[in-house]
DNA sequence: TCTTCGTGCAACTCCATGGTTGCGGATGCT
DNA sequence: AGCATCCGCAACCATGGAGTTGCACGAAGA
């Protein structure tokens, strides 16, 4: 049953502006909220709430640097999002097959 | 910028109910709106919505049958939505690339 | 030490959305 | 024809979530 993690996932990706957040940390890395929001038009406070989403979803984590919290992309989650859409896509395959084969069959 | 499809797949796939819409789909296909809402805790018109959504998002179909309408999945635009990670993923990994050369550079 | 910068937490607003019920209109069955 | 389904459209409700502002606390630098 990792339609959980697969589905928290979709939602985490689901957000455009939580898509920048992730593309953000794929192309620069440790980067703090801060950094983070000075090159979006929302607040701080609004990319701390997408990375906690991220987090709850495995797709970042956070490790305290002096004052401030560098948050790196953990992109292995997304694997489970990828297997759901194959496991999905094999069963509409399998489906397809199964008509085929009693259109082959008349 | 195909990032608005596969934007529109995440976002189909984000909610668990439509999860199950789409998987009854993929197992038996050429489905009713009443004939899902039948396996689900939830009524006809809900399930419409849901197949509104996946359609807008190119992962449904619906063909007029009588005084039916069959629903058929189309899984080709979760394409885009792998697609989209494996680009993010590369991107990471260039990072991570880029970091360990800087490393071995002293 | 005092100031500054960055964070976390909480309260609040607003809109999107998942869900419902209640119709009227087609279509098929007897 | 008449009835039973199945659909689509509209109105409505409630919750969640994206975003904001305000404030208090901890760490760095003057």
């Amino acid at each position: 049953m990792d339609d959980a993690r697969a589905g928290a996932v979709f939602h985490a990706l689901s957000d455009p502006t939580r898509r920048q957040v992730v593309q953000a940390l794929a192309q620069h890395g440790s980067l703090s909220a801060s950094a983070i929001a000075a090159d979006l038009p929302i607040s701080r406070q609004a990319v701390a709430k997408h990375l906690a989403i991220l987090s709850e979803a495995g797709l970042a984590t956070s490790t305290p640097a002096g004052r401030e919290r560098r948050y790196d992309l953990t992109p292995a989650p997304m694997t489970d999002a990828v297997a759901w859409i194959t496991r999905t896509g094999a069963a509409w395959d399998d489906r397809l097959a199964r008509l085929q084969q009693s259109l082959n069959r008349p």
